[in-house]
DNA sequence: CGCTCTCTTGAACAGAATCAAGAACGGTGG
DNA sequence: CCACCGTTCTTGATTCTGTTCAAGAGAGCG
C-alpha cells in the first residue's frame, strides 16, 4: 500500500516493509495506488514509466497553477494539500492527498496546471510523464480502465465534498472530515482512532467552508463530550459510532 | 455544437442546421463534444460507437444511483440536473448538464451509478456504451486525449463549484451560477443575455447551498438593482459587467 | 529564551435559514 | 374560454448558526 516506488528501498522511509526491492512492483502502496488490479507484466511495465522520484520539503509546491502540466504524480509518502487561488484573490483549499493518491490530474484538460500542491511535510512522489503514460494506457487495457476509474473516483469524490460544503453544519463537515481521514489512515494500515493531522485548523477550515475559530470550537465541543480526545495537531478518536451519527444527521428533509 | 447525433436528422429539432444528415459527422455539437478536436476518421468511427439516441421526457431519470453502468450519454438537445442522494436522506443538485455535455462518469469508477440524472425538459442524448468505448479509445490517440481532457475539465469544474461553495456569499453565488449559464448559452449559439431557467429557485438553491427563498430574494434585489431583470424563469441580463464585479468581490483576503 | 505561528475562547454581529402567508403561473377539465 | 388546482415564486418577520473582532495561551523553532 503506497504511492509509485520507483526505484525506491520501501525501508528507507517505511520500516513496516519487509521486502526490500524497488519500484512498482513491490511498492507497499500497490493496492491503492495506480498498479491496483493491474496484472504483474503491466506493472512491471507502469514502473518502467515512472521517470523520476522527487522529494519535497514542507511547504514546498509540487506544481503551481499555470504551469504547464507534464505529469502525474503518485504520492509515495507524506500528504499534500491541493489548493486554488481564483483571481479576485480567494484562496481555498479543495483536498488533501495521502500517499498512493494521483496528483495532477487537473493539468490534462487544458495543458496547464489549475491547481497549487504543496507538501504539507517533508513527502516524496512519483512523477510519470503523462505522455508516455496515455501510450502506454492504449496498450494496456488493464492500465487504461485503471486510470479511468481513478479519475472517476475523483470526480465522485468531489461530488461528496459538494454535499459536504452545500448541506451540511459545521458540526457534520467536521465529523465527515474526521472519519474520512480515519478511513484514509486505516486503508494505509495506521491507526483509524489516532493519528496526527498534518494541516492546521485553517487549512481545515478553508476545505470545509469553515473560519478556522469554527474548526477549533467544534473540535472542542466534540472534546467535551468525549466523542474524540484533541490536542493540537494530534487525534484520538474515542466514539466513532457518534461521529458517523453527527456526520449524517440529516437535519432537512422532504 | 451538439452531442452525439447518431442517426438523427438535425432538423428535426434545431432549424438552425441546414445540412441534414445524420450523427457525430454532422452533429451541430462537434465542437462542444466528444467530436471537438478529432480528426474527421476519428468522428467517423466515433459515430459508429454510438448505440442508441434515446429521447426523455421531463422529470425522466437517464440513470439511477444504484443502476449499473453501461454507456457514457452526451446531451443532443435539451438539459438535466444530476443529484447526488445520501443515505441520510440529503439529497443535492450537484450540477446541470446542456447539450454536447457527457452523463455518466460518475459509474466509471464502481461499475455502478452514484448520481441520479433527471431531464429539466424534454431532451434527448446520443448512448455511447462504455466498453466500446474504451476499446475505441485505445485504438485512437485522439479520442482518448479527447476523453481525458473531458473528464479533467469535469474535475476543474467541480473544484470551482466547490471555491462557491466553500468561500462565496449568497450574491455572488447566484451571480456566478447566472454567469455561467449565460456563458454556456453563448458557447451553444443562444443569446448569453435573454435565456429561460430550466430549473426551479428550489433546485438552483440546492446547487448553490442555498435555499429557494435566499435565491429568490437575491434575484429580486438584483432586479431592483437593474442588473438583471427576471419574471419567473424569463432571465434578462442588464449589466454583465457589475454581475462580473458581484461574481468576484472578493471580501475576505489577506 | 524569545519570537512567531497556531490554537483556543469569549462577546457582539451579520447573513442566511426558518416559518408563514399570499401571489403568480401552468395545466386540466368543464 | 374560463374556473380550479397544485406548484412555484415572492416577500416579511424572526431565529439561529457561523463570522468577526479581540485577547490570551501553547508549541515549535532558531
Amino acid at each position: 500500500m503506497q504511492g509509485n516506488t520507483a526505484m525506491l528501498r520501501t525501508t528507507e522511509i517505511f520500516s513496516i516493509s519487509k521486502d526490500v526491492s524497488v519500484r512498482c512492483t513491490n511498492c507497499n502502496l500497490r493496492e491503492l495506488c495506480l498498479p491496483e488490479s493491474l496484472s504483474p507484466d503491466e506493472v512491471l511495465r507502469l514502473n518502467g514509466l515512472v521517470s523520476a522520484r522527487r522529494r519535497l520539503k514542507k511547504g514546498e509546491a509540487l506544481q503551481r497553477a499555470g504551469e504547464p502540466f507534464k505529469s502525474l504524480y503518485a504520492v509515495r509518502s507524506g500528504s499534500f494539500k491541493t489548493c486554488i487561488a481564483t483571481e479576485d484573490g480567494r484562496d481555498q483549499v479543495t483536498g488533501f492527498k495521502m500517499s498512493g493518491e494521483i496528483i495532477g490530474l487537473d493539468g490534462i484538460g487544458t495543458n496547464t496546471h489549475i491547481i497549487d500542491v504543496v507538501a504539507l511535510e517533508d513527502s516524496e512522489v512519483c512523477a510519470i510523464p503523462f505522455t508516455r503514460f496515455e501510450e502506454a494506457s492504449r496498450e494496456m487495457a488493464g492500465l487504461q480502465k485503471q486510470f479511468h476509474r481513478i479519475m472517476s473516483r475523483e470526480i465522485v469524490g468531489e461530488q461528496g465534498v459538494m454535499v459536504l460544503l452545500g448541506s451540511m453544519r459545521a458540526e457534520e463537515r467536521v465529523a465527515t472530515f474526521l472519519l474520512n481521514l480515519s478511513r484514509r489512515f486505516r486503508a494505509r494500515g495506521y491507526s483509524p482512532t489516532e493519528f496526527n493531522l498534518r494541516m492546521t485548523r485553517e487549512e481545515i477550515g478553508s476545505y470545509l467552508g469553515l473560519k478556522l475559530e469554527t474548526v477549533s470550537r467544534v473540535m472542542s465541543r466534540f472534546h467535551e463530550l468525549e466523542l474524540i480526545q484533541i490536542k493540537q495537531k494530534h487525534v484520538l478518536i474515542l466514539d466513532p459510532q457518534r461521529l458517523k451519527d453527527i456526520a449524517s444527521s440529516a437535519t432537512s428533509s422532504v
